[in-house]
DNA sequence: TGTCGAATTGAAGAAGTCTTCAACTCACCA
DNA sequence: TGGTGAGTTGAAGACTTCTTCAATTCGACA
């Protein structure tokens, strides 16, 4: 059928698709629940064009689903697991700027270079 | 001292960071223990040059460390919560892929479109 | 000191992603 | 049927990131 990704080729894939700070963003508000393009549009800076144009980069990775409902069109999360995810990353990443704190009153204590 | 970057911003680059096959590979296998360059070399089919960049990528973001042993590198992970963000990824990607196949096979039932 | 192996760096072109604009679809309602 | 609001799409240029090559650094050792 198709031919085989290797692992960490889809899991790079992944993570690119999540790099983006629109995206982001639209995941943590879809963590509420379902939101139309309107309401999301409300609370992210950004032209519609150009948030339609991430919501599809976020559609075609299948993380979120998007239904019609009259005239507006309302997305969703499409896994449970998206919040966990999240909030490793978060952890992670409170460890890396607490590092690099630390790093950076090493370099002030004694600047070798 | 640094102007503050909005923490969605922060998580974007992050995830982008995490964003490339090599880095991957070299995040997954540093999780059994550092390694020297020339053995991550001989697990990811790529050139030195090339390795040696996506290693400087992985440092400058923190989330790896090194350190010269003689004449060779040495890198390590930085933080231990590492495996889990790569598990939680693995547990939604695999979600995701099912999900992928199962509207594959909704549409190969009665292709709509 | 000279040379070798290990790893990194800089530069340059190729490849990919982002943003913006205009054009378009779709549902709704006068 | 025509018009309007909600979203999406395609195309084009700006901007980043990747890859590759050659040049460089650093330590080891003769």
């Amino acid at each position: 059928m198709t031919v085989p990704v290797p692992l960490y080729q889809a899991k790079a894939e992944f993570f690119r698709m999540l790099g983006h700070p629109v995206r982001i963003r639209v995941l943590e508000l879809l963590q509420d629940g379902p939101k139309a393009v309107r309401e999301l549009l409300a609370e992210i800076d950004v032209e519609a064009s150009n948030l339609s144009a991430q919501l599809a980069v976020l559609r075609r990775s299948g993380i979120v689903t998007a239904t019609r409902e009259g005239s507006t069109v309302v997305y969703s999360l499409a896994g449970a697991d998206v919040a966990e995810l999240l909030r490793a990353a978060r952890r992670i990443l409170s460890e890396l700027l607490v590092g690099q704190n630390e790093l950076l009153a090493e370099l002030q204590k004694d600047p070798v270079r």
